[in-house]
DNA sequence: TTAACATATGAACAAATGCTCATATGTTAA
DNA sequence: TTAACATATGAGCATTTGTTCATATGTTAA
């Protein structure tokens, strides 16, 4: 049942339907979802960022990133949760690390991405 | 002014000091929360993927994703402010394509990022 | 010009988000 | 065992988010 006609042809009906066949299951869009939030929050990718080359304890995160002690473990725990980072401890300490090489390679391809609009706003 | 001491000598302050200078500009790290909170939505997913081979116009997008033309005509908005999408008018319709492959690229990755995290549960 | 279509938009509202605050848990040194 | 440290966690709260509903805007055909 569609949401209007849009006077399509049969073609083109039939390409919609093509089109509705590669949206991926909701449980796969879910994942998929919960994984870029991790990239959605400026203080998450401030997180991310600090660890892109170090494994750190959460009081060094909490001090690069500017956050509270109490604010970065509530994420930490989000993003270990979404099996971006793991972590171990170490003494009194509990050592958190990015996961895999992902993470850092989408984190370059966003800053590719904005820096792109600059130029674009910069040709405008 | 730090969180906590941690006991750091003065070789980790300073690997701290490096770390801190790596987290880019505010400014900088918005646009890229900004960028990346597109795909932090399953219905923006959604309407992403059905954009990835071919332009569309609204009703076919709310249609493909199965949304309102109200819900959908938001989130184009939001996706067109934030340059991923830009659009033509053809008739009565608007016309929606994606701006550049950065974005299927990224889309890419993450479905990679999501299907080795199964491996990783299957292994475990 | 008018009617029908296609899309955009503002207000309102429920749900989700991200923080703070207080406190619990777990570890180490004395 | 106790005190100090390092981190985790739950409750509460303000803000943000994403939707619906009603309606406005813009286009085309009659």
């Amino acid at each position: 049942m569609r949401n209007a006609d849009c006077n399509h042809n049969h073609n083109e009906i039939e390409l919609i339907k093509e089109i509705t066949a590669t949206i991926p299951s909701n449980e796969k869009i879910n994942a998929l979802s919960d994984f870029f939030k991790a990239f959605s929050d400026p203080n998450r990718l401030r997180i991310i960022q600090s660890l892109s080359k170090n494994e750190l304890c959460v009081c060094d995160i909490a001090d690069i990133a500017g956050m509270t002690q109490s604010a970065v473990s509530h994420q930490l725990r989000y993003l270990k949760n979404i099996n971006i980072l793991s972590c171990r401890r170490d003494g009194k300490s509990i050592i958190y690390s990015l996961k895999d090489s992902h993470i850092l390679h989408i984190f370059g391809e966003g800053l590719i991405h904005i820096s792109e609009e600059k130029e674009d706003t910069h040709n405008a």
